[in-house]
DNA sequence: GTCTCTATTTCGTGG
DNA sequence: CCACGAAGTAGAGAC
């Protein structure tokens, strides 16, 4: 590992190239602006920053503030670094889209290279698919005696989450969300159901909404287009999934403790 | 500008603890595994990553490749750092949504701190606001003797952005999108033009998709509910908005050089 | 505060 | 490779 405080420009530089060529990771604190021409076009004035070269080359400038970068490249074709008026400049190129970011220090404060090894894996613990399997193999948690049918089926406008049927042996076609659901989810389960009712007669067919909350226009959409609506509690269904995943030896609870 | 090589857990406790307090910068290269808990929930077995606290309290964790950040905390409520068990842990905690994120560090490479100072202006240079705006100072550029009526106007399902008439006196509805403009455009434009047929009657509506380029899937669903397609050249537009600032004396050149 | 929409969205998945 | 949809999306703007 290389710590370099307050190098001059020159010293920059051999370490900045250094580093690339090693392909390390550097992360560096600059005094610059930036410049950015591709997918979009901007410019940011002079400013302390953050600024990370990855191991893959990928680039990112963080502001002092945010969760954000002010400007990036995902990942490289090249990077230069160069000695221009006096200023160092840090060209990362991209040629798919062709993107160019500028990167021009007028002065250089830290620089840490470092080689490193990152293979832990990384484990979500409930997206919406997960939700989904969870609900497909216990659809008794929807509050009614619905089995379930299939999972995730293509039909042409999309994907359908769940097709359950109900006791009274009608298609039930579930649109899930993670969080709170916009009238945009109303939308979409519509979408659905007026592609199938060309298969399925109307009043064999049950939309069903289901997620944590809706917002007012989610409900006042659901209600003009008879969609109904179905509350969950992530958490209920996040024990439900750690008792199947513990019964089958699979828990988390390896990696949490 | 405090930076430390290889500090001991103590040390790096100390260090980390005077950094939250005064504010500062903070960014460690660390080995630890992270376990969060909010809307979502995760776990990251052990690995090197970059790890920065920034002055607002926002906590990233990057992994050595790629553009996003592995864990994150959008801006803390707060954040303690202890020693358990022998191990480093930050605990950066959101209350709005509830959130909590646990970096355990079982080494610390490096630690730079600094209190970073960023006065520096953003420019966008061509975003989908500016694209409107330049429209509709100039609605000729979409090929026809359109007249500007109304920019960014709410009716119930959303935001409008541009309301034009036409030469025999329709209301123009556009939807503009910077990229090329898929299927959900064509939805988008189509929900407004049927709320707005409450009140124009729909001969006296056109609704126009504009946008560089369209989906195959946006053409067809275009086409079918008759909304038109018209094609811009966002350089074209740039070099039109230029020269209006130029005009102006607000050019952009001003800060490209 | 809630809702809506953009984003150099990024990232995955499926065709 | 393109197209579509989700994201712990974040961030901005309007009400």
């Amino acid at each position: 590992m290389i710590i370099i405080n307050n190098p001059n420009i020159n010293d920059a530089l051999i370490a900045l190239r250094n580093g690339i060529s090693s392909k390390n990771t550097i992360v560096a604190l600059l005094h610059c602006r930036v410049r950015y021409e591709g997918r979009g076009s901007s410019v940011l004035e002079y400013g302390d920053r953050i600024f990370i070269i990855k191991q893959d080359g990928a680039v990112l400038i963080h502001r002092p503030t945010g969760y954000s970068p002010v400007n990036w490249q995902p990942s490289t074709s090249y990077i230069r670094v160069s000695i221009e008026n006096g200023l160092l400049h840090i060209i990362a190129v991209r040629n798919k889209p062709r993107e160019i970011l500028d990167v021009e220090a007028k002065k250089v404060y830290s620089i840490v290279i470092a080689s490193l090894t990152d293979t832990g894996r990384f484990y979500e613990v409930m997206d919406e698919s997960i939700i989904r399997d969870v609900i497909a193999s216990n659809p008794k948690v929807l509050g009614e005696n619905f089995t379930t049918i299939d999972v995730e089926k293509k039909i042409e406008p999309g994907f359908v989450d769940l097709y359950l049927r109900d006791e009274k042996g009608r298609l039930v076609v579930v649109e899930i969300k993670r969080v709170k659901a916009s009238v945009n989810a109303v939308k979409q389960l519509i979408k659905y159901v007026s592609s199938l009712s060309k298969y399925v007669p109307r009043g064999k067919l049950r939309p069903i909404l289901v997620a944590p909350e809706f917002t007012e226009s989610a409900i006042v959409a659901a209600k003009k287009h008879g969609v109904e609506l179905k509350s969950i509690d992530v958490l209920k269904l996040e024990s439900i999934r750690r008792r199947e995943l513990e019964k089958r030896g699979e828990g988390l609870l390896r990696y949490i403790r």
